[in-house]
DNA sequence: ATTAAATAGTTCAATATTAAATAGTCTAAT
DNA sequence: ATTAGACTATTTAATATTGAACTATTTAAT
């Protein structure tokens, strides 16, 4: 096969994930309650599945975003009372963030508006389908991560 | 399976696509030259595998963006000399855009730039498999365009 | 004990994008 | 021929993100 058709392949393939991320994202975000975005919803989610508290910092390499990302999306948390940034007693420079009462309200209110849209995805998509494919494309990412900064 | 396991999978899925997609945007751009963008790059590369010539309109479309955003892409690719955007003789309303000789030019090297790249990730990922999971993904990007404006 | 280096978090300017408003142009129905 | 509505492109304000600069704090080496 051909040079240039190799390239289209993995062309072709990056750009239907691209859309894919762009698509995913905003019928998601369509369905979210108190004009979440993605981000802060996964911050809100993060604390029910990970752990009850963090430092921005943990949350921003979970996520993989910059630090001053994570301080705009816990200001945003914040400023909606659902969750908590306080200084550390055990260090000055860390911060401790927790989830409010409210915050996990709404995390549950937000995982109830999603639940039609990914049981419909679901039927169409069967669970077991979509783990081999989250297999592969986990490869693919780890792949990325190790290029990411050599 | 319990039901949160199912949005657990769903969620997974498109978190890993997510993560990919930002992270081989920025490898992508890093070798890009003449700090082109993606989308930069895609619309230069746009006229060599589809059409000579375009409307903005049917780029914004192509590439599933808001035709504000096209402009904005147009405009930094006309003061970088690399297409050229001239009324249409035949429609007021309409505009012509077409690649410059530059940027045929400057699309060549991009595309020698980002080989080794490609060519790495063929090696990781034969095309074979990359075909097959393309195929995927494409049925989930259907299923998405479908919801999209309902 | 000092001090250089590493770490944690925020701020700032720049950027790509979106949705909505605007302006100009064409089309089709009357 | 008029005109309402559709279409095409741009502008504007808002937003989430990034990289870089900055401040403050901790760690480690001497």
């Amino acid at each position: 096969m051909a040079n240039s058709s190799k390239g289209d392949a993995v062309f072709t393939y990056f750009n239907e994930i691209g859309v894919i991320s762009q698509l995913s994202t905003v019928l998601f975000e369509q369905s979210l309650p108190e004009g979440l975005t993605l981000s802060q919803f996964s911050v809100l989610n993060w604390f029910v599945r990970v752990d009850v508290e963090a430092t921005p910092g943990r949350l921003a390499r979970a996520f993989q975003v910059t630090g001053g990302a994570m301080t705009n999306t816990l200001k945003k948390l914040e400023s909606k009372g659902l969750v908590k940034v306080e200084p550390d007693k055990n260090s000055g420079r860390r911060k401790r963030v927790t989830m409010t009462r409210k915050g996990n309200q709404v995390r549950d209110v937000a995982i109830k508006a999603v639940a039609p849209l990914l049981r419909d995805f679901s039927e169409r998509f069967p669970v077991e389908k979509l783990g081999r494919q989250t297999l592969q494309l986990a490869k693919v990412r780890e792949y990325l991560d190790e290029r990411r900064s050599e």
